[in-house]
DNA sequence: TACTTAATGATAATGATTATCATTATCGAT
DNA sequence: ATCGATAATGATAATCATTATCATTAAGTA
């Protein structure tokens, strides 16, 4: 039995969302960049052109983004990420850094794979690496090698 | 390129850890379950018989437990669960209800299959999936029938 | 221009987890 | 058994990410 994988991307809300430059500018901030940033990450950034943009701002537009499926939030260890694409694909961690690298290769196969053997509904699916990214890698090796 | 994965159950620290009857009692309590409990779920269990446990021990033996390689922190949305099956297997979080339950035959071939394309080392790697458990999925199908 | 109400900014509140610290308990050596 | 070093504990304060509250501002329509 194959079964259907349902992304979530739910229609906007009744209620009508209005304009605001705020959220223009978060949206603007958050698809110019291609690391995964967190929402404290967006605000000081945005704080620079913005002084008087507040962080529970940028919370809510981000949550908001991402019900509408304009974002996708990375909703896993420490503090949340928001990715610009859309797209199903894998994320990795590195231990050292911190930084949080796209995997686009990973996807796919596996969850359809895996929902023939399921008796829920699988909706979505993320599947996330750890260890270390290509330069503190380099850089642990050059370490060792003193 | 094949990579190796290495899952980093480290040695258990210079320091000797001592005896002591309440990670005796968490160690039990979580090898006990087949739930995935919460910091707080086994807390409240344990107290029953330990009315003087502290919740600050039970993080505190969990997270060490987890770095001995006992027990395995799913460290995801929301509150830290527990799973006492060390061995790599897949998650699913159900959305109605929050249940996390066991999805054995995920792991094993993707992991290697991205490794090829990584310029990294990937040490580790955990695929959540998300929707509706067998349970909610016939409770909302029943539902929707009236 | 006026009105309705979504969006904002400031900040308090929450929830999960970690840090601190004085006290207690383990365990090897005496 | 008792001593001493220090790991572990219980109680609680602190931290960190996030959400809730609420009075004020600002879209967008009548």
């Amino acid at each position: 039995m194959i079964m259907i994988i349902i992304i979530d991307k739910r229609e906007k809300e009744e209620i009508m969302a209005r304009y605001s430059r705020q959220r223009e500018a978060i949206r603007k901030q958050v698809s110019g960049r291609k690391d995964h940033p967190t929402a404290e990450t967006l605000y000081a950034e945005l704080k620079k052109d913005f002084p008087e943009l507040s962080l529970a701002t940028v919370y809510r537009n981000l949550g908001q983004l991402a019900e509408w499926g304009e974002v996708v939030k990375i909703d896993s260890y420490g503090a949340a990420r928001f990715d610009w694409v859309v797209e199903p694909h894998s994320h990795f961690f590195c231990r050292e850094c911190g930084c949080v690298v796209d995997m686009p290769e990973a996807d796919d196969r596996m969850p359809r794979d895996i929902a023939e053997h399921f008796d829920g509904v699988i909706e979505s699916s993320a599947s996330n690496f750890f260890g270390l990214c290509k330069e503190c890698k380099e850089k642990l090796d050059r370490e060792s090698r003193n």
